[in-house]
DNA sequence: TTGTAGGCGTTATCAC
DNA sequence: GTGATAACGCCTACAA
């Protein structure tokens, strides 16, 4: 004789389960299972007594246990560098906007710039069996490396086009990127150019576009100079000191490229408290198309860098590799490409 | 005889399992199953033995066979109306860092303002088993608040301090914030305010600022007049089209408190366009103190609202139920307050 | 088209 | 302190 029901103690109210449900439309639960998953392989009066018992039940599946039961899960994991940076929630947005059609979540955690953080998160994602990852970053452990290579879960990376990337990557080249907005710059006539990023410390994007930078320097004739190259952290303030000490070293500064809106808004307003002309005295360029920058007075020339796209690529990319188990983008470099956006301030 | 191996297909690559790390260990799976869970409970001895097994193996647990079997799980949802608004993320960023720190995870979706939306979200992350809910809107659908009520699952709503909480609440008062503000301008002497929000279908945020407004009104002595209120969409445009529309219907305005902080940069803007004093033509507010809004000129006067607190004190609570079953919080209100910046703009 | 049997990987429970 | 056993809720595989 069956028991009536499971003498466990849990924490939570004990839901409805797919036997109750099955028991309430007298059928077995492969029924009720089929009619929930795959509707069109059970009869038309099945699936009314199945889904009916379920609403009156008011059943939920449980997708720990389906997942675990069919070795497939319904999770995405995303690890970015940093949760509170406008620049990615546009990605974030394309991600979800894919993942959710399908009927996937996302899991969303923040690596703080640390690759040992990214691998704990990695690790922590891979226990919960999500069904890939995307990774913002394109720096990580080896001990990462292997473990994603071990889980065989596929992989986007898509802040950068890395020289070895795990798996797939949808990204712009940030090499390529700075070395064209240097080359704007060059092109228009500037000469002493400076250079603004984020510590590069644990940032592939910042040391490329750097190294960008460089190779646009040496393509147009101009002498490196290591005064006209500063890194910082985020914010308006940063920008402002950046203009500071590039013009405190090197008067002759007639162009700052800011490798980040918010360094590059910043310097704006350092120049405007100054009463300096931009350009005239000295030419801003930014990184990335936010919508302040074309509100600001000078407008602000930048690149217009495709965040949505390559949250929605990536997203693709993953779910037919999962869903469909489309092998054919393995290891897919999927280069979305970049704007010069020209305005007023350069 | 017990199999080899399992015969059952599967997309991935099968990984290691607890029974492989005991086989290995030579003790059963239990002893795995404590020395990684609760390592007190078991001999040292057995203790090393059972992890270095783990790290020759490279096992990873299966948190979805754990959750399934424990009746627990360490994933938390979040709802928010928009992902891309970097409003939210300074609470996401104190949610996440909090949950992090006890080993969850975060689930997250955008409901896009629809509470239709957000009942499947709910819906979706309940078929998850998440083990709590943190929602930002305080407008639900009948179904999606009996759905969690039947779950059981704790929730949080940190968007306002709704009239009927589900649950816990973690949040400033939106009302009290734009009565606040109201207040502040009419002290100040402005006689005809303005008052401009995103569109309040479906937002209670913005109905709550709107009464707010009115009340503050009211307590004045100053006439409500609705052509002084103008609901629209993000963006700096809006604010700019919001200018143009109060002063072309009510020339004599004096002060414009703008419910959004990209709505008041875009005004600060457009009035700088039309080359108007601020103050002195008009005096703008906004709400919420965005770094940005400190380095404009003129500098804005705003609200300071608790965004990463929130978060924090969220997940602190919810994990409080989740895990001490701290049950003194159900239903708590936690209100957190709030700042006026003043500043030159008003 | 439907059902039966058994297992997914882990933990609760109880015996030793 | 450790182990054997039976769930957890669902789905794969196969049978009817």
């Amino acid at each position: 004789m069956p028991k009536q029901s499971s003498t466990r103690k849990g924490q939570f109210a004990t839901s409805a389960r797919m036997r109750d449900v099955a028991k309430r439309a007298g059928v077995s639960t492969m029924t009720v299972s089929r009619a929930l998953n795959e509707p069109s392989k059970v009869s038309e009066e099945m699936r009314e007594r199945v889904l009916s018992a379920v609403k009156e039940i008011g059943y939920l599946p449980n997708h720990l246990a389906s997942s675990l039961s069919s070795n497939r899960s319904t999770t995405i994991g995303l690890i970015v560098p940093s949760i509170d940076n406008s620049i990615y929630t546009q990605t974030v947005k394309g991600l979800s906007d894919v993942i959710r059609q399908s009927g996937f979540q996302l899991m969303i955690a923040e690596s703080g710039y640390d690759p040992n953080e990214e691998e704990e998160l990695i690790t922590a994602f891979l226990t919960h069996r999500v069904s890939g990852l995307v990774l913002h970053s394109a720096e990580h452990t080896p001990q990462a490396v292997a473990k994603i290579a071990k889980s065989g879960v596929p992989v986007v990376e898509n802040g950068n086009i890395p020289e070895k990337p795990i798996d797939m990557v949808v990204s712009y080249s940030n090499w390529d990127a700075a070395y064209t907005m240097t080359m704007h710059l060059g092109r228009l006539g500037y000469k002493h150019i400076a250079f603004a990023s984020l510590y590069s410390v644990h940032n592939d994007r910042s040391r490329d576009r750097l190294k960008g930078y460089r190779a646009a320097l040496e393509q147009l004739g101009l002498d490196y100079d290591p005064r006209l190259v500063i890194e910082t952290s985020r914010g308006l303030s940063s920008g402002a000191e950046v203009v500071a000490r590039v013009v405190h070293s090197v008067p002759e500064v007639d162009a700052l490229f800011c490798a980040g809106d918010v360094l590059a808004v910043g310097a704006l307003f350092e120049c405007q408290k100054r009463g300096w002309a931009v350009p005239g005295r000295i030419a801003i360029a930014s990184f990335d198309d936010v919508e302040l920058l074309r509100h600001l007075s000078p407008s602000v020339t930048t690149l217009r860098l495709p965040r949505y796209d390559i949250g929605e690529r990536s997203a693709r990319m993953l779910l037919s590799r999962i869903m469909d188990g489309a092998e054919h983008f393995r290891g897919s470099i999927v280069d979305l490409k970049f704007e010069v956006i020209q305005r007023e301030s350069a």
